[in-house]
DNA sequence: AACAATTACCTCGACAATCTAGGCTTCGCG
DNA sequence: CGCGAAGCCTAGATTGTCGAGGTAATTGTT
């Protein structure tokens, strides 16, 4: 339940993973209550995106452990990362944008 | 060029329908024209979106004419268009703001 | 009259992102 | 010991969008 807005994932990821390192089930759980419950980030979507976003050198991952004691494996921005995060939040910016525009203005 | 938002598409031709009847090619000059160019809507997934959006039965169609006195097929927004309407931008509304708490708070 | 550009609609195939629904291992706790 | 939670992974289906084509009618231009 939930729906995430289509193509918004990389950007909160990107976002997350700005305030320092974090695994991927953290991830999924840090969207879901800094959105207080307006978001829910299916697994099947997540860990897809995160190789993604590896593969294009956004993100790099060590294996660690996560703040509950468990295996898991730790994701990190690299300085493409930053600068993706960069464009993504000003494309966000600029539909959101317009879009209220449309919907206030039709 | 000008990438839309996935998922957005039928929200911004039901809203634009709200605002009185139009024919497809003037739904995406409108979208263009409000957004401040920032949104362009490709007509290969405008008309196939107008047409699943028939299908479920939020708007109807009939033939007449464009503003410019050319053959069109007019789009009009059904009872059940209109309080889909209502659903999709509170929706839009609830998730933009779950991402802007993300991207300023995260 | 011939031609190009514009308006307007349509469709097919490719692609990308998401979700569903499974499955796996490890660990803590009762 | 057993159970549930933590954590990671993946295959398949679905869906939405886009690119790139095409057609027809009309308007404007030469």
């Amino acid at each position: 339940m939930a729906e995430l807005l289509s193509g918004t994932l990389d950007l909160l990821v990107l976002r997350v993973l700005n305030s320092g390192p974090l695994h991927g089930f953290g991830i999924g759980e840090r969207i879901h209550v800094l959105s207080r419950e307006a978001l829910d980030v299916e697994e099947g979507s997540l860990y897809p995106a995160l190789y993604r976003m590896e593969a294009k050198g956004w993100i790099e991952s060590e294996w660690g452990q996560s703040e509950r004691g468990r295996k898991a494996k730790l994701y990190s921005l690299t300085r493409d990362g930053r600068s993706q995060l960069e464009t993504e939040r000003e494309n966000w910016n600029r539909a959101a944008l317009a879009i209220r525009d449309i919907l206030d203005n039709a």
